[in-house]
DNA sequence: TAGAAAGTGTCATAAAGTGGAGGATTGTGT
DNA sequence: ACACAATCCTCCACTTTATGACACTTTCTA
């Protein structure tokens, strides 16, 4: 069961790779491997999920009917939207140009750990994004979370 | 069942580490190890939960569909206040940077048992929300406390 | 085919994190 | 009041992580 937290501050390197931060690095699954997959958020972020997560996902999606209209274009954006990639001997991964455009990456990134997956995000965007008001956060949580 | 009680005032170290006192260290449920997670509060101080309380809380949000975009607003701003950590040998952990920042903490902190979780503060914070009028308090506890 | 751009791997250094030991202080029981 | 033990706190040394630099390979383009 992965079990990814916090948020960090991470730079891309001239090159485009990402260093993991330790804290996350050391919670990747053996089963996995390097193995990673990339795919384009909804939001203007990048999601990075362990292989071993990612196939939760894909077994759902793959197995949606080819032969039925509405499941080939969810398919079809789906599936364009998604990477692999690999980590590095010293736990680094390049980011695809098209997704960096896609979510705005330049020098600096935040990686937030959402449990199963793992979030990058353009810092100005990720500001945006949060909740501002605590009483929103407050009343949310209290919405989902309520005993 | 957890049942921590009492504040005390600790020092951090010079790496932003403290001691937890010894009373709340003996009250740490043995299932949980060494592991703790510590959460950004809704007011400005960090909140220490044990792992198996933790676990409850968790496992409620990471149930939560990640292909709805409410439930990805609230996971997101839940996880990016989180993070575990380990006690070392001599009952000491590391307090993140940017949690340090968001509740204050310098060298001085207030430790505060709340049953079944633990606060720690910035010590002028803790002042400023602890309720000064004696009949405030009073009146609070009799509105939800009586029978 | 040459040169440029992109991708990959290694290394060095500085910063951050981790662990342990010793002495001061506090608390407890006799 | 005293001795003993537990706790607290500071200091230091070691390990791990982060980051920049650089060089080599592969791919693309003119």
């Amino acid at each position: 069961m992965s079990f990814f937290t916090s948020e960090y501050e991470c730079k891309l390197d001239a090159k485009g790779r990402l260093v993991l931060p330790a804290k996350i690095k050391g919670n990747l699954p053996e089963a996995s491997g390097n193995e990673l997959v990339l795919r384009r958020g909804f939001e203007p972020c990048l999601i990075l999920y362990p292989m071993v997560e990612f196939k939760k996902i894909y077994s759902k999606i793959s197995g949606l009917n080819e032969f039925n209209e509405e499941y080939r274009k969810l398919q079809r954006n789906f599936f364009k939207g998604i990477a692999t990639v690999e980590l590095d001997g010293t736990g680094r991964f390049l980011i695809p140009k098209l997704m960096t455009n896609y979510a705005q990456l330049q020098k600096e990134a935040i990686v937030v750990g959402m449990g199963n997956r793992i979030e990058i995000w353009n810092p100005e965007q990720y500001d945006k994004y949060l909740i501002n008001d605590p009483g929103e956060f407050s009343a949310l949580a209290q919405k989902y979370l309520d005993a």
